[in-house]
DNA sequence: TTTACTGCAAATATTTTGCAATATC
DNA sequence: GATATTGCAAAATATTTGCAGTAAA
């Protein structure tokens, strides 16, 4: 789909969703979802605030955080299970059937497409659970670590404190 | 294996990762490990605060995320990926590949084992990765809230707000 | 004796909420 | 005009940190 159906699509979504439920189409709602359509992959509440400042449209962050919920209530985005403290989102879009190898040396993450082995995950039926999509994470040492660790000696006389660990 | 000998090793890799990097053995630590193999599942830092205090049993709050992240680190436990505010962990024995139906209604997750699809996602080799464990998780609506589902009729003329969506 | 570790309280970070002002219907 | 929505600031929740006292090596 071209990036003016996308939108165009959205925007219907949002528009159908709010007239449904008697909500109101304010210009932060759809301003908020523009931002949202520019993102490239997952985003985070900061994000957000940050495209709209770079725009000079003024929202308060309570907006953004209850609009983000309002979208993830309506389908248009889905809150991504994290390891941050953070919540993080994705286009719903985006958020059918992930795969991805993540590095649990570097944290770097890698998306994968294998539509064999989609389809056999999808062609599973379990009981009466009703499946849409998947998340496969695959974790493991990407080739990197792998041929930096091969380099290094093992230390094995760390003497450096390890109790208390600074976020990034 | 039985609890005991759990038990044991745990004591054991936790004792050998704290001479490795010359850290200390302290009772807290050893406390909370305890408390740590009593958990059921996945488990959250006031779980352990509650299990701590219930043993009269006076540790800090620092300590205790302090030593979850030490215990992260030292591949104890595992900090899982989650869809809440709250950093969730699990007993890293428990992590190895894990397999569950996530209902996207009611939230609900579901642990299934199906040995034959777990063959194949091994047996599959992506360039250099070397993989160690995956997680698959099938979202979905589980077999109780579908049943719900189909006795109500759908109310498009909800009014009430959407906006403001308490936690739980 | 040295210094890693702990508890405490204060600091930060993230998210939610009460309320008055504003804008949509 | 009625009321959903916003912004703001304050509250609530989750996590981290500085520091002085304690205890492991």
């Amino acid at each position: 789909m071209s990036d003016e159906k996308t939108r165009m699509a959205a925007y219907s979504a949002l528009t159908e969703f709010l007239e449904r439920k008697r909500l109101r189409k304010t210009s932060e709602r759809f301003h908020i979802l523009d931002k949202i359509l520019s993102m490239p992959g997952q985003f985070e509440v900061e994000d957000i605030c940050k495209a709209m400042a770079d725009d000079a449209y003024r929202v308060s962050r309570a907006t953004i955080y209850n609009t983000l919920s309002l979208f993830d209530e309506c389908g248009l985005i889905r809150r991504c299970p994290s390891t941050d403290t953070r919540a993080r989102y994705e286009r719903a879009a985006y958020a059918t059937s992930r795969f991805q190898l993540v590095c649990l040396q570097c944290g770097k993450i890698k998306d994968v497409k294998d539509a064999e082995l989609a389809r056999q995950i999808s062609a599973r039926r379990y009981s009466a659970f009703h499946p849409s999509e998947f998340s496969l994470m695959v974790y493991g040492i990407c080739s990197r670590c792998m041929r930096h660790n091969k380099k290094r000696t093992i230390n094995t006389t760390n003497t450096e404190s390890t109790v208390r660990i600074k976020k990034q």
